[in-house]
RNA sequence: GGUCGCAUAGUUCAGCUGGUUAGAACAUUCGGUUCACAUCCGAAAGGUCACAGGUUCGAGUCCUGUUGCGACCA
């Protein structure tokens, strides 16, 4: 048998491309238990996630890796659970975004306008820009080793996805949820188009605050003399909407105006005065003009006082005809040329700086004009009491629960949604008009008006949002409105996860559009990861030039260091901040994980061919020390990470993996094992026991770091499997992302003991290789010890070549009794709890640096003694748990025990 | 203005339902050509857990307040 070397470190990049390309020609990837498929077993237990489709045009970036890696995550450790597993994969249309990508390229290389080519043109461009394009954010996903069902991919704008929007809005539209009407919108003057109120952000700016004089009509007709109330406001071109000028009805300065007339500045139009509680008197001048048509507090004042509502900006936010003579300036030209004139007619009073909230475009970032415009709206309050209901009543838990709060907050105050928009890439919405002003609402394309039949019809020209239709992923992927098979035992899906940035866009509307179009909830978890900042917590920007492009990530640390340092690095809910320097660690763990496996293998290689005499099916019962501590140990740690799965502490999951395999098997393990495996009675039942502990850390970590886990496993397998162990692997699967993941068991009572005799051991090697590094002693040199072990004189016996292998004693000068009658001279003693060690350092040893050295550790058990003594002289002797109580007395005693061995010492 | 979060070693972060002497990584210092690994090994130094109260036998952890920072909503 010719055994194959592995290479000295592990090359990831000749690894990852290959290790997927076998998973998916495995099919891995898809569920074991398919509803499509004729050995379907229903009652197999499925575990299901739609992926957050990110936009079908995009590039990869760290938010995206960052969503892969968690999904990834949940998604393995279920399928190696046994569960049915699905990944839903997609992509999402984005209706902006594209649009604005693909008009900029055709102007950039065509020096055409959308409107030149004209709009079936325009879709069918961005079609070709979207099968060029589209496969990019796929692959990259594919790199960071997600394990999607690829064959079930889908695209918000292919056919099955397109008939789900139309049933969901002629749905709503059937049950008097959907209108269209004139209502103040938020416009984006450069997209042209409306926005939802989700899609404006607000920022605080300098601006400035414009005095002027609302002149009174006829005020003192005697005198001649003209009265004034004087008004601020942030946009001076809006007096042209002004439809009104309210006070405060108690107001003492204005109260004789209530009910007069002004006169709209250069204009001349005559509007009421009129008093409204809502008018602060503090704020500003304490007096308001009112404009329904561009704000939406004064919108809902003109509602109570049936105000006439003017707008006077067109949608490109230039003044039109209501404007008078600055009809066709831009809003920000007419703001300066009325502000002029105005001053120039004596009515202006002062201008100052202020700070304000400006709502600006998510994207672009352009000033968001308030403005009466004609859309289609879901009307959301029963939607929204359905979303509340499902979370309040547990049906859906938020992950971290502190979020439930923030999404309650935004459902009880939710405003109507605005879903049209006036772009051409998306859901075009399905409702035809006739000339007799009939809509015709259907779900297959019309051939003529429903309720007067003529065949002149034509759709309406604005699309969906695109939130209308991936609010309804969970579902429309699964085949909804079809009962398909995968609908119906998939759905509902198992976890939500997602940043919470988009918990309002996204989470909410899809509970909401779950509930109302299926009956039930989209999923029975949402978990909310936070959002990946640079190594000082700064929000990555292309301007700040900190962004980590994880493909450059890949390529310099592989795949899993990425993976692994997203996943170990965040908590629910929180924020991460992500150096490069934690991704080079974590390559080097993947190293360190390789060569832990080159070891175990090699050390299986090593048994040869011959056949085994040890009873593999019973490790327990001819354990050493150690093996029994790691096995012990082992077992916690699979204890600990089942637990913190079921609580979604991945991270902290993750970072006990990595102690495990890195300080417990590697750093000590592997070390006592090189010399059991040199004694034939120890050798064979310690290479089973590398190969055991070995495999079960690659079945934990896997989820974590897919492709390093993998390829060493499959070396593992075969070397097992052409080695005399070979039954341990008798039920391996051929791929270790099918293996079983490991399941915890109960501790049989003896683990505890075993843990505490190691870790004195450890506790020896480590106060010798203390003292030896303190006093220089090379590391090679091999020293003479004499043990006085007390009542450890057993345990130690036992150990001491594991101690003296460890620490780098001399075998064959180790003499362990029971006590010791004198203390040797020319010696460094150490005191580790009631054991004694004298190393004879001829030379070395400096009398008073000893005393001091000696002190100081008398000095600290003495403090321990003390705090102990007052801690169980207090009501904690009283009140603790008993068990508590006990070991707080045991711990007393070994400190008293050590301080009179030093005290002996000392003398 | 409302809601929520954060504040722990030089840096970035863990610390789950309160229970050892508060941990890790990186950085720093010292020493290492140990036959899996220098992408490594051994050792060291480094913290009044933001501040002030409170609950408790016991608080980094729970409560209240203060300060600072951040996010979301208005």
């Amino acid at each position: 048998m010719t055994k194959q070397e592995l290479p000295k470190a592990y090359d990831f990049k000749s690894t990852e491309q290959r290790i997927y390309a076998m998973w998916e020609a495995g099919g891995f990837f898809k569920p074991h238990n398919d509803p499509n498929k004729p050995n379907f077993d229903p009652n197999v237990k499925p575990f299901v996630i739609t992926i957050p489709p990110p936009n079908v045009t995009g590039e990869l970036h760290i938010g995206h890796a960052m969503f892969v890696s968690v999904e990834d995550l949940m998604i393995r450790y279920h399928r190696m659970k046994g569960y049915s597993t699905l990944w839903v994969p997609g992509t999402d249309h984005a209706g902006i975004a594209t649009q604005l990508m693909v008009e900029r390229d055709l102007l950039k290389n065509e020096e055409v306008t959308r409107e030149e080519i004209g709009r079936e043109e325009f879709i069918k461009r961005t079609w070709d820009w979207k099968h060029k394009y589209g496969g990019m954010i796929t692959n990259q996903i594919r790199r960071l080793g997600a394990s999607c069902d690829w064959d079930r991919e889908r695209f918000t704008l292919d056919d099955g996805l397109s008939r789900a929007v139309r049933e969901a809005f002629v749905r709503l539209y059937e049950k008097g949820l959907i209108y269209r009407g004139p209502r103040l919108i938020n416009w984006s003057p450069g997209l042209k188009t409306a926005v939802s109120d989700l899609e404006v952000e607000y920022s605080d700016e300098e601006a400035r605050l414009y005095y002027f004089k609302y002149m009174i009509k006829d005020s003192d007709p005697a005198t001649g003399t003209s009265e004034f109330i004087p008004v601020a406001t942030i946009r001076p071109e809006t007096i042209l909407g002004d439809t009104a000028v309210a006070v405060h009805p108690e107001d003492e300065r204005f109260k004789k105006f209530i009910g007069k007339t002004a006169i709209v500045p250069m204009l001349g139009r005559e509007i009421p005065v009129i008093a409204d509680e809502y008018v602060s008197m503090e704020f500003g001048t304490g007096a308001l003009k009112i404009t329904p048509g561009h704000d939406p507090n004064d919108y809902a004042i003109a509602q109570r006082h049936n105000l006439p509502i003017i707008s006077m900006l067109d949608k490109e936010a230039k003044v039109n005809e209501n404007g008078g003579k600055y009809q066709g300036l831009d809003r920000f030209e007419a703001r300066k040329q009325l502000w002029a004139e105005m001053k120039e007619a004596g009515l202006v009073i002062k201008e100052e700086k202020y700070m304000t909230t400006i709502p600006r475009s998510q994207r672009g970032g352009e000033i968001i004009e308030p403005m009466i415009s004609e859309q289609w709206f879901v009307k959301i309050d029963p939607l929204a009491e359905a979303g509340l209901a499902a979370v309040k009543d547990g049906h859906i838990k938020i992950v971290p629960e502190r979020f439930e709060k923030t999404y309650y907050n935004w459902l009880e105050n939710i405003k109507d949604w605005c879903i049209s928009r006036q772009l051409w890439w998306g859901h075009r919405i399905p409702v035809w008009y006739c000339p007799n002003h009939h809509m015709t609402v259907a779900r297959e394309d019309p051939t003529q008006c429903a309720t007067c039949g003529s065949k002149d019809i034509r759709q309406d020209e604005d699309v969906l949002d695109t939130w209308f239709s991936s609010g309804l992923w969970p579902f429309s992927t699964l085949g909804w409105p079809e009962q398909t098979p995968d609908f119906k035992y998939f759905y509902p899906t198992s976890y939500m996860e997602t940043g919470y940035d988009i918990l309002f866009f996204w989470v909410a509307r899809m509970i909401m559009s779950g509930l109302e179009y299926t009956g039930q909830v989209p999923f029975h978890t949402v978990y909310l990861h936070g959002l990946v900042r640079d190594e000082h917590g700064h929000k990555m920007s292309k301007t700040k030039g900190n962004v980590i492009d994880p493909l450059i990530v890949m390529d310099e640390f592989g795949t899993d260091a990425l993976r692994f340092t997203l996943l170990v690095g965040s908590t629910p809910g929180n924020d991460t901040n992500v150096g490069l320097k934690k991704v080079e660690a974590n390559r080097n763990f993947a190293n360190k994980l390789w060569n832990a496996g080159r070891f175990v293998i090699n050390a299986i290689d090593g048994l040869g061919d011959q056949r085994l005499e040890t009873n593999l099916q019973s490790p327990i019962s001819n354990y050493t020390l150690a093996d029994s501590w790691i096995w012990a140990k082992l077992q916690n740690l699979v204890r600990d990470v089942e637990r913190q799965f079921q609580n979604f502490q991945y991270g902290q999951a993750g970072q006990q993996i990595y102690d495990f395999i890195w300080s417990d098997f590697a750093d000590w393990y592997v070390e006592v094992a090189k010399g059991q495996m040199q004694r034939l009675e120890t050798r064979d039942s310690t290479v089973a026991t590398l190969a055991r502990v070995f495999d079960t850390c690659l079945r934990l970590l896997h989820p974590f770091t897919p492709f390093v886990t993998e390829e060493i496993w499959g070396h593992l397998r075969t070397a097992i499997l052409q080695s005399p162990i070979s039954s341990l692997s008798q039920d391996w699967p051929n791929a270790l992302i099918v293996a079983k993941f490991p399941e915890p068991r109960n501790p049989e009572g003896w683990e505890e003991s075993k843990i505490a005799d190691f870790e004195l051991i450890q506790d020896i090697v480590r106060s010798i290789r203390n003292l030896r590094s303190e006093k220089n002693v090379a590391p090679s040199k091999k020293i003479a010890a004499i043990i006085s072990a007390g009542d450890k004189l057993d345990l130690l016996t036992t150990q001491s070549v594991v101690i003296a292998s460890l620490a780098g004693l001399d075998q064959s000068q180790i003499p362990i009794l029971q006590s010791l009658k004198d203390k040797p001279k020319d010696s460094a003693a150490l005191i580790v709890g009631s054991i004694e060690i004298h190393l004879p350092l001829a030379g070395m040893v400096d009398l008073a640096n000893e005393k001091a050295r000696l002190e100081k550790e008398l000095k600290e058990a003495e403090s321990h003694i003390q705090r102990l003594e007052t801690l169980l002289g207090s009501d904690f002797a009283n009140k603790a748990p008993a068990a508590l109580i006990a070991k707080e007395r045991e711990k007393l005693a070994a400190y008293k025990d050590t301080a009179e061995k030093i005290k002996s010492q000392l003398k």
